[in-house]
DNA sequence: AGCAGCCTTTGATTTTGATCAAGTCGCCGA
DNA sequence: TCGGCGACTTGATCAAAATCAAAGGCTGCT
């Protein structure tokens, strides 16, 4: 994992920054951007790695936990649960998401990994300790809060009133936009969810998201190799599609 | 609208507070609740109330403003709308929420008088001046959005994963629990918004609503006069068609 | 009172997506 | 190499909700 980074890096005090910090991925956009290095050595100190193989839960609805974490790498569904089992995907998490909600006493939500990922984990006694001290820290949580709130709302919208064809596509669209924490969008990629999550996450079955992507397919608005590779020819399309815009 | 109250308040240390706002229904639940008697009389000098009549959009759908306001009386829709017209609801606030994210620089959804509404209106810059002052301010806010995205989240389900029963259930569910701000929840109350709304609300049909309240009715879990006023005989009743737990 | 207009209900029919039921494909282990 | 298993696809049928269509019923106005 010792990745010797080729690229200058945007701040140039990198001197006191703690190792595990300065090789992270997530360290700009997370909640690790606001603080000091002294707050960053403090915190990473208490803060542990943890490597999540697929469709492992990090937290189950109902139970409770004491920390938090910052997604290094990888994809966390977040979903909820009838008591009969029907099931709902509200929303995707990816690098370098905070991951704060889940964490509360108790969860109203699972978060599981949707491929191996990577996260950073923290216990909630030093960072509400930091909040207290930090005067950006919550403004940052804020902010991701507003931006999950955000997306919540959106998809909202796709799961009212798009038809079953629209959904696939807004599922695509959002992959593609998500996928790569670097650069804003991809235009192959690997998709992160199996048939079965992402009918969860778009409140359909497989067979109709089965369908839906073969017909996608069949009118080339993606192309599709060993079920999992989608790369889509022009996102404009793809866009229209998905009914945005 | 000078109505002296008989009860005894909460607070004791009334002297100092603004007239406008130690009458004002939301004080103790809204954002003012953080705020000294100083801090109020700051933001009270700037703030205005506003009526707003059923169906009077306060902001719209890619509109800007410079204001935030709290709810005092009445209740509003955030809607969001696709290109042609198709609309869904995608949140309702109720006395004494905070409208805060409908006014950000560009506003991401439509916010609407359900029914007779009153608000109070204060700028932008006052309040983010506050923000920066209170130390207490900033978490409020969080709270209030961590809120409506867990609510966001529970909607997520219903509106995935539910049947048309279910959902108009469901929605009853929340009218009955959030229409008094007072006391947690109403077994008699005036629906505050039309078949239409609740349509746009569940990401049905009216006609569907429509059916599923004369069903509900039909096996008494509801009793209807004049089409807006409902009573539930059983809350517990109404939960469990609803499907929640 | 009588009428216009809107909101709501109810009915008949159609459509979309769910359900039921086989396959097919790719991958892993024997 | 061959099964076998899980994930995905495809097909046939069914059902829930949408759509199309027509009343009711309430409100406000003349």
């Amino acid at each position: 994992m010792q990745i010797v980074n080729e690229h200058r890096r945007k701040d140039i005090h990198n001197s006191d920054i703690p190792t595990v910090c300065s090789a992270c991925e997530a360290r700009h956009g997370g909640v690790c951007g606001t603080l000091s290095p002294d707050q960053l050595l403090d915190l990473s100190r208490h803060s542990t790695r943890r490597s999540i193989e697929p469709g492992r839960e990090v937290i189950g609805q109902g139970e409770t936990t004491d920390s938090y974490a910052n997604i290094i790498s990888g994809v966390v569904k977040l979903s909820k649960v009838l008591a009969d089992g029907r099931q709902q995907i509200v929303g995707l998490q990816f690098a370098p998401d905070f991951m704060g909600r889940p964490f509360t006493r108790e969860s109203a939500l699972t978060a599981e990994a949707a491929v191996d990922t990577d996260i950073c984990c923290f216990p909630r006694t030093v960072l509400d300790r930091l909040v207290a001290e930090v005067p950006g820290l919550e403004h940052r949580l804020h902010e991701q809060a507003l931006k999950e709130l955000d997306e919540a709302r959106d998809w909202m919208l796709t799961l009212g009133r798009k038809t079953a064809q629209e959904k696939v596509a807004s599922f695509l669209y959002i992959i593609a936009t998500h996928i790569d924490p670097e650069k804003g969008t991809a235009n192959e990629f690997d998709l992160p969810l199996s048939r079965a999550d992402i009918a969860d996450y778009l409140g359909l079955t497989i067979e109709t998201v089965s369908r839906q992507i073969t017909k996608l397919r069949k009118e080339n608005v993606i192309r599709i190799e060993n079920s999992r590779h989608v790369s889509v020819p022009s996102l404009d399309r793809l866009m229209h599609v998905a009914g945005i815009d």
